[in-house]
DNA sequence: GATGAATGAGCTTTCATTCAT
DNA sequence: AATGAATGAAAGCTCATTCAT
């Protein structure tokens, strides 16, 4: 029986498409393809999302506000800088592990397929919620005197840059060892690359 | 009335279809596009590139030799390896600077839609002679004792991780300062990330 | 609490599709369109007209029956015919004014989608309420030794292409003045075109 | 052998198009349907034609350049402002026998679905070379002191509204004899309407 | 009577690729 | 080598109509 909500037809193209575009990317992607994932037709389609654009755009906040949730949590803990480092370390690796398609979504179609977002995700609109909370952790690590104090995007781009290449070299099955593993290492070179300098 | 060699030609499409791919995306650029861009035919294009693709896969190889070349260059020579890191990471953004399509279809063509590159890039087949050079930079710098004995892919996704994330916010027009400023703290952020541990 | 009957739905529905169709034409006016314009559901309004097709062919119906009724008055008037003419003017400008909707329908729906009509509409079969008082107006007019006896249809061609036409160049904004300004000039035109001659 | 020149396949074009839009409408006729009529694929009228709608766009400037030379070539005789009404009714007529489908397409498709031809042909733009040789043929009558001395739009009303009526007629077979026979008649009508008055 | 989610055929348009010249 | 008209499959999207509730 269960009838099936609209909030939960609206769940299952977010899924669907999450896992088709990461994995084919936006452009081999079709909506058929989408609509019959989630098991509706097509034109039912086009009564939850107006348009294949839209639908990216939708996805990227999604993602962007499960990242931003995550992060906000591990600022609020009261451990020192190093152990945040770790936490948002193991965080986007066991994400990247447990749900690909999301940081997969986020390197694959968002970062690369900008003429999709167009002039609505300009600058980081559509990704605020989650930098944001990297600008906090930041902020707060340099006030506290574990970090360096340095231009933020210098900061930002070796922490997500380095994250993103490492899932990235992972999602092409190029590491010799699970993502956990290097959880350690990474954690620690970013730390010694970001801390207060004597 | 210097005649135009079939040599000629080819590059004329590679610098062509570098451009576009690179500022539209793959998938958005169409052989028309391409075809008029260098003053020829949609036809006799076929004559130079069997398929898209073909083309795509030609356009990577290219790009991994030239950064190859560059990096060969700066592993003979004579200096530190904190030097070297340098020599790197201002090679890698003059190029940005210099030759932005390069670096964007590296980062926005290449990684982003690797269902166009298929099995013929495998693994790193298609960017060896790129990724070769960054483990010789690497595994000479454990050898003289100036950088950390981790794994490579570890050192190397932070390496090109943080690279490609800088250009990726330098293309964004999201750093305050013109990249060559981020230099100096970048490559110190590096250095201290790799270098030998006490 | 007024409950809205059966009876005011259709008519509610007849004044939006009139309204919508006028404007926008058939094709491009949706079933949704008009069942929003009225505040009901798309599956009510199929409990009302069984097709959109149908809705047009009872329009046209209506449309005529509401001309009919004009035309009907001024016939039994005891004035002279060059008067009738007149006030056929009159009334048609004045609807073309006051109701733009009924006379744009006509010109724009009916007589240029006659595919959607169909073999029901053959003819004059929908709009005889209407023509029928125009061949009164003329047979009484020749009877009476006022108008010339020619075929009726050249002079209802010329009586209605003349008034559809004005209507068509004040719908595209084109007259320097309103409707009404034109009036006495047009009844003239036509009765000197019509009249009896010696 | 005769190959098709690409002049020739765009008149093919015209032709196919007029047609199908006089007859079906231009929502009902496809893309395929035209294509299908000229013996050529779909993809290939695209590169005739950027648009359905720019087709259509093209098709109202090809006939009203037609019917205003038609005009022009009246205009320029030598004889009586009576004998140049006779002479553009029945041009209009023996078009409206010989090639139905310029009229038709006037008529049916150009003022009846206004939203497709757009700001592009505002007000007359994509008719004036018709509407033109109409306001010289009438203002050389008056200036002749043959025709009253009217607004124009009153005059061309009477006159295109009129002829559009008839053709109308014709096409739903509603008129009992050939439009040929009425030239005369309808002609006087007209002059009747727009003399010079005492 | 009333709702609106669901269907699916069909539309306009695009584009990699071919091939006669 | 060079041309560009031609192909046709496939894409995104629309909408009249139905039907379970």
């Amino acid at each position: 029986m269960a009838k099936i909500t609209k909030e939960e037809r609206k769940n299952g193209i977010i899924s669907a498409a999450l896992a088709l575009f990461s994995q084919q990317g936006f452009y081999v992607t079709t909506i058929p393809d989408i609509a019959q994932k989630v098991g509706m037709s097509v034109g039912n389609f086009y009564n939850y999302f107006s348009s294949k654009e839209i639908l990216a755009k939708e996805l990227i906040l999604y993602i962007s506000d499960y990242l931003g949730k995550n992060l906000r949590e591990i600022n609020m803990k009261e451990i020192t800088t190093e152990e945040k480092i770790q936490e948002i370390v193991s965080m986007y690796f066991k994400m990247a592990s447990d749900k690909p398609e999301m940081i997969e979504y986020f390197l694959r179609v968002y970062l690369s397929n900008r003429e999709v977002f167009g002039s609505d995700c300009a600058g980081m609109i559509c990704v605020s919620s989650f930098v944001t909370e990297m600008m906090i952790f930041f902020e707060e690590g340099v006030a506290k005197g574990d970090l360096h104090n340095q231009d933020f995007f210098s900061a930002f781009g070796l922490f997500m840059g380095y994250l993103g290449g490492m899932v990235f070299l992972f999602g092409e099955a190029l590491l010799p060892e699970p993502l956990k593993e290097y959880e350690e290492s990474i954690s620690l070179n970013i730390y010694n690359a970001l801390k207060h300098r004597d």
